[in-house]
DNA sequence: AACTATTCATAAGT
DNA sequence: TACTTATGAATAGTT
């Protein structure tokens, strides 16, 4: 097609070449659209020119990354790698695991447990039991720490009082008496600010 | 080119756009030959037909896959590592997914609860007594289904033994007696299986 | 699948 | 690079 016949085999002058890529190329693209719309085909065209240029053709309503999965699965031919087929056996491992706990979880709460044996059933009952034994325990343990948390508070404010008391005693004293310090670093307070107790009134003064 | 000149538009005709299709496939490939060895290029070509099956030119000495790769250099655009990255984003919502059922599936087995506050505990506890009374449930129903069954092989089993002795009976009885039957259904065994007697002897009879 | 009238693509020329 | 045009290739409709 053209003025004379050609062979198809490389033209070597390069500016032919370009040219007749570039016509050729055009109607290619040109061809392949019409063939996605004349056939319902799916087409997916690439070509790199001798300049490096890229063209593509995708069929609408498709990606290229359709057309590599289909062309993936007619093939055979991995086109992803062995790193994504690694990620995918993973991704279905994983989401068998994720189901097994989902049941083993609901198992526990109590539900999905019509169609159990009662040997399952049994070794639920005794997980739970477990289970329960095990939270009662340490609530009681919690239990007893705050007791004892809420006894060292007494104390420490006990403490509190007693060097607030003192340092008001000193105040009143220093005009006279200018050479005592009492120690004060050495306390250590164990409670957070919030659960200190109110600070101590002045008519406490006259108990001690 | 052809008879006559058509629109580009679906052909409605199914073994018309089959024809058309393969004919313009052959050309389109043709073509894709042809521009490689014309021009230099590189082609990729994947077409699917309306019938699903593939046909695929690559110019030679590269491979689908490094032209793909030529592809997602020039263009930015990801290929399979788009396919890659969600797989990858897949993955790690689901292991997280995961890990917070192990985490939760731990805690009700009353592991891994020492860091836990007295409101978590309180709310896992309930969560093992709602479970726990549910298997409890369940079991119960097993044992007096199981229970329920077993009378009923016992009543069965009292049935047939009954029967059986008729026929024991009337087998002995039948030279000079033979109008006679005995009532059956309305005897009701109240004894369960593990004390059932054992089958009626034929000296049994004479008590009658 | 083969044929062929016709349209289309394009090689070479400008 | 773009336009033109003669020519061969592709192909639509037919057999």
């Amino acid at each position: 097609m053209g003025r004379g016949k050609i062979e198809i085999k490389r033209i070597e002058n390069t500016s032919n070449r370009q040219v007749t890529y570039s016509k050729r190329r055009n109607g290619i693209l040109k061809k392949a659209k019409e063939i996605t719309v004349l056939c319902d085909a799916q087409v997916s065209l690439v070509v790199f020119g001798s300049s490096g240029k890229m063209h593509e053709f995708c069929s609408p309503s498709t990606t290229l990354v359709d057309i590599l999965e289909k062309y993936h699965k007619q093939s055979g031919k991995r086109l992803w790698d062995a790193k994504h087929e690694n990620l995918s056996n993973e991704l279905d491992r994983i989401k068998k695991e994720n189901d097994n706990l989902q049941i083993e979880l609901r198992h526990l709460k109590g539900e999905d447990i019509t169609s159990l044996q009662p040997r399952d059933l049994m070794a639920i009952e005794n997980a739970l039991e477990t289970g329960l034994e095990s939270v009662r325990y340490k609530q009681s343990e919690i239990h007893r720490m705050m007791k004892k948390n809420g006894k060292m508070l007494e104390e420490d404010n006990k403490q509190l009082n007693l060097i607030l008391h003192q340092q008001e005693m000193e105040k009143g004293s220093r005009e006279f008496e200018n050479g005592y310090h009492r120690q004060v670093n050495d306390y250590q307070p164990q409670m957070p600010f919030t659960f200190r107790v109110q600070p101590i009134q002045p008519n406490l003064h006259e108990r001690i």
